[in-house]
Parts: structure tokens; sequence; C-alpha cells
RNA sequence: UGGGGUGUAGCCAAGCGGUAAGGCACGGGACUUUGACUCCCGCAUUCGUUGGUUCAAAUCCACCCACCCCAGCCA
């Protein structure tokens, strides 16, 4: 271990952090978690956690567990639990434990009984409104509940009662002594158990109290070993009661909790809450809606998962309040797509060609790379003939200054097929393009050209005979919002959600519904200023190929 | 007016007393059977402000300013 760790370098405060630890001899195995609540789908600002807890304690030869923090039955729900376990996996992560907050539910009482006993730990009779008024303010301390100083016995009989559930919910609960004038408001004595007579998705009616996460979570970590909690910076605040539970229970490896900065991407809700509410309104088709910023969102959109992995190493971990541009996201899936997705043509938007002198009925096959940037990957062959569809925008009736694609009167390059030149376009009555005549270039046919022309553009076809039909869906966005809390809906209203028609070539496309990835021309999007096209390959979406 | 945090380029982010890494974005050029990709080149005389210590400060000290979090029987 000590050879290994002289050439490890720290690429964050964690990493220094675990670095010390191990050096300084305060650790030996590095033992990590990742604790969601079930209550509802990962999203990417999850992913992050998920990439530092599993990429650091693997780097460091350690381990780490998922563990559902399932302490409020009334919000969790077993296909969250689901739902995570795949979206972990699909990310490329395996768990060393996988636990649940809910199978130490009876320890946890029995360190409860343990605080009592201390003396750390009364049964309090104050009702809501009370403890509220009695916890203070942010600038004044609070005042000592009168039930502060009950006997131990008498604490330890309320609190069998209340598990037994013989009082009702909001009665009593089990609050830690601590002290109310603390500046801290984590620390004026806060509860560790209450009353709630919910059924839980695993431990069923067994329980009628359930731990508060401030008393459950470090608990937990020191039931599994964890030597480096990590949590997100609203909990920095929570971190002296973690040692103080610590602390008094006593542990020979004492967990220690960190905090960094959770994730946020520019015009992104990333928010379990709103995410939920899109979902409970049906203003999506569910959280793996494409539009979702969810993991399974975006494993929908076609989004590989070393993409969402490299992305999060590339954000960065540190505790300053930041938001990500969504650029780097779209970047990191460009990348990663361009290395390995497989090409076909698709027109998401077609006008027909016709290829005036082109015999009717004959074909001829071009070739084209199945990946231009894998030699191993073959090629496919894309059939060429008198009609065939483009890209509506592919065509220019009025042509900006620089436009490198179809003109009247100019040519252009059919991918992996020939050069044709654009003679005559027929509109119909409203000024739109119906139909576009053109003629092929003698000896232009992709790898074998003769002719010598040039031509600056490029554009992707298909044949009208061999073309499928298929749905293509353009997701130009994630659900975004500038200010979550406004108009709210009225953004919903205007989702992104394109579904249209497309005719694409036949090699990899069965029919079905298929994401269109643009790879290659200029394509600005609406409303940002990217010139680079969001999207890259066409890849098929979950349910595909079946027709 | 309490406590806990954070401020380095448009956005992230290294930096840990020796003279501002890297990525994204952006701009320019080369290449190109998609204007993408790839490849070059450029992009903070300055690190929230102001003082102080020092031969030397983004790094140490002090003050100030800005922003974020905390008063659930949620996590």
């Amino acid at each position: 271990m000590g050879m290994v760790m002289e050439n490890l370098e720290a690429k964050n405060f964690i990493e220094e952090i675990i670095i010390d630890d191990l050096k300084a001899g305060r650790v030996k195995d590095i033992v990590m978690r990742f604790p969601p609540e079930p209550n509802g789908y990962l999203h990417v600002g999850h992913a992050k956690a998920i990439c530092l807890n599993f990429m650091t304690s693997a780097k460091f030869g350690g381990k780490c567990n998922l563990r559902f923090d399932d302490t409020n039955p009334v919000k969790e729900d077993i296909e969250y639990i689901n739902s995570i376990q795949e979206d972990i996996a699909w990310l490329g992560f395996k768990w060393d434990g996988l636990y649940y907050a809910s199978d130490y539910f009876e320890k946890m009482y029995e360190c409860a009984v343990k605080l009592i006993n201390k003396g750390k730990a009364y049964i309090c009779e104050l009702t809501a409104e009370q403890m509220k008024e009695y916890r203070g303010t942010l600038t004044e301390g609070g005042k000592e509940s009168p039930y502060r100083n009950r006997p131990a016995e008498e604490s330890l009989r309320l609190f069998s009662e209340m598990r037994a559930g013989r009082h009702a919910d909001g009665k009593y609960t089990l609050r830690a002594k601590i002290d109310m004038d603390s500046p801290n408001i984590n620390m004026r004595d806060p509860i560790i158990y209450r009353s709630l007579k919910a059924s839980h998705h695993r431990t069923g009616d067994k329980w009628c109290i359930y731990p508060m996460y401030d008393y459950a979570h470090p608990l937990e970590d020191a039931f599994e070993g964890i030597t480096h909690s990590v949590c997100t910076l609203e909990f920095e605040d929570h971190r002296p009661f973690y040692d103080w539970v610590i602390n008094e229970i006593g542990f020979d490896v004492p967990p220690h909790q960190y905090e960094f900065a959770r994730l946020n991407i520019t015009r992104t809700i990333m928010s379990k809450r709103y995410l939920k509410k899109l979902v409970d309104s049906k203003f999506v088709d569910g959280w793996d809606d494409p539009r979702m910023p969810t993991i399974a969102g975006m494993r929908r959109r076609g989004y590989p998962p070393a993409a969402i992995r490299d992305f999060c190493t590339r954000v960065g971990v540190a505790k300053a309040n930041s938001e990500v541009e969504a650029s780097l996201l779209e970047h990191c899936v460009r990348e990663n797509l361009n290395l390995a997705a497989g090409r076909a043509m698709a027109v998401a938007d077609p006008v027909k060609v016709t290829i005036i002198n082109y015999p009717e009925g004959k074909c001829e096959e071009g070739y084209v790379d199945n990946n231009p940037n894998d030699e191993n990957a073959g090629k496919h062959a894309v059939t060429f003939s008198r009609e065939i569809y483009i890209e509506r925008d592919d065509f220019s009736l009025a042509p900006p200054p620089k436009y490198f694609r179809l003109t009247k009167g100019g040519m252009v390059r059919l991918k992996g097929a020939y050069i044709i030149k654009c003679v005559d376009a027929v509109l119909d009555k409203s000024g739109k393009v119906k139909e576009l005549l053109c003629e092929y270039i003698e000896g232009t046919m992709s790898g074998s050209d003769t002719s010598g022309i040039k031509v600056k553009g490029v554009i992707h076809w298909v044949a009208a005979s061999a073309a499928v039909d298929v749905t293509l869906r353009q997701y130009d966005y994630l659900l975004t919002a500038e200010n979550a809390d406004k108009d709210f809906s009225e953004r919903l209203n205007n989702g992104s959600l394109k579904v249209v028609k497309a005719k694409a070539e036949p090699y990899v496309l069965k029919g079905g519904t298929f994401q269109f990835i643009r790879l290659g021309y200029y394509c600005a999007d609406k409303t940002s200023t990217a010139k680079k096209p969001v999207f890259n390959e066409i890849v098929p979406l979950k349910d595909s190929f079946k027709g």
C-alpha cells in the first residue's frame, strides 16, 4: 500500500483527504457509499455523486456500498429501489455491499436506548408548534423542553411504548440532549425518532417509529465501516451532530463526513421534487422520458454511460456552488458517440429529389463507413436510385453567403454516392419546396470519382425505394428552466419533444422509434449560440427494432 | 444583528510562499465525401476589495464586500 501511495495524485480535495488519512495511518482500507433515498429516480446530479464515490474508492483499492436510506416510508417505493439499481449498473458501477437503512432499525433502536441510558436523549412531549417555538431562531437561542430532565427509566418506558405503537403520531418524540443555546440549530436537541404509523416498503408494519436522517446516517455509516462519508454542502451544518452521534455511541473506526457542491447544469431542472411533479402531472411520459435529466431519460436519449462518467469527472469536485454549462455535457456525449457509434443516414424532414438523368428502375450501390473512426467497423451499402430524399434545410432557394449545400444551379455531393446538380425546384402554391429536380454527374460515384470536380458541400440522403419510415424523435433540449418557480406549467407546455415521421436507410433501421443524432453540417439551434450539433448519430431508443 | 460555507477567465477548475495547469465555450487557421470530427494557434500582467507581513503573496494576516446554506416530527 505504501508503495502505491507514493504515485497517487489527488484530483480533488476528497482524494487529498483520503491520501492524508492513508499516509497518517488513520485508515487503512477506504470504504465509501452512495446512499440514495428511494423516493425518485436518479438524475445527473446523482451521477456525479455516484462517480465520486465509486471512482474514488476504486482508485484507492477500497470498497463502495449502495445503501438505500429508507427511513421515511411515506415517500419511498420499491419502484425507485429497482430503478436506482438499474441506473447505477447501467452507469457501469458495481457496488460491494447492498444495504438498507431499514435493516439497521433494530440496531439503531438499541443505540437510542443507549443514549437514553447515558442521559443523552429523552422523550419529549412538545407539540410540533411548541417545538418550533422552543427551538428559538437563527439569531436567538432556544428554550429547554420541560421534559428534558425526565428520568431515563421513564423515557425508556415511553420509547418502548412508542415502538409498540401505543401512542399517536406526533405525541412523543425522542430527542438528543445537547444544547438549546447552540448557535447551530441542528444541535438544539434535535429529534432522533418520531412516531409514524406508516407501512414501510420493506419492513411492513413492524415499525411505527422511524429514525431521523441526522441520527440514522452516521450510524449507517459506522455499521458499514464507511471511512469517508461524502454528501452535499447543505449538510455541513449537520456534521457536528453526525460527530456527536458517532462519539456518544462510540466506534473503533469513526466515519467522517465531507461535503461537496452538488451539480447544477444550465437550463436544467435538477430537483427531485420538480421532476416528480413532472411525472405525476403527466407532463412527461415518465421518469425515463428522454426530456428528463434523469439517468433513465438520458439512457433513452442515447447518451452513452461512458459520456456521463466522463462529464462527471470533468466537472470536478469542489465546494463552490456552481452551474456547469450544458455544452460540457453535450461535448462529452458527442465525443463519445463520435468515437464509438455506428453511422447510418436518416432524413428527418424529407424533401423529394428526382435525378432526372438517372434511368428509372436502375439502382447502384455506394459504400459508406460504418464508423469512420474505426477501421474495423466495416462499410455498408447504400442504394442510389432516381428518387431520393434529402433534408429540407440542405437546400436553399435564396442561399445566404457561404452556403455550401444545394442551391438552384449548384452542386453538392451525396455522401457515398454521386455529385448532383440542382436544375429546378418545384414549389407548391404556398411557395414551399415540393420537389427538387437534379442531375447526377457521371463519373463522380463515390470511391471511383474520375471527374476531378470538387464540391464544398456533402449531404446525407436516402433512396426513396429503399428507405424505411421510422419515427424520429428530436430531443433538442432537456426540459429546462431559468427559474423553476416561475411560469412552470407554461414552460412545460413548450416542451421540445418533436416527433416526426422520417425516412431512413434500412441498414440498421428496422422501423420503430429512433433518436436522431445529427452529424456533420452546421446546425445552430434556436436558443444557444452553439454551432455544433447537439447530437451526432442515430441511436436506437428503448424498444426500438421491433417495428 | 447568530452559525456554517464559498469567491481564480463567459462556465467549471488546478494552485497549498517563488512569479496563474487543464477542460468546456469562444476567435483565427489547416484538413475534410457533411460546415462535424481531427490538427495547429490565440484566449487572466492577474486571482472579490482594501491594507499588512515578506526579497517574493492567488497562496500568510486583518478588515471589508458579494453570494449560498440552516429555525421539517423530510433527506
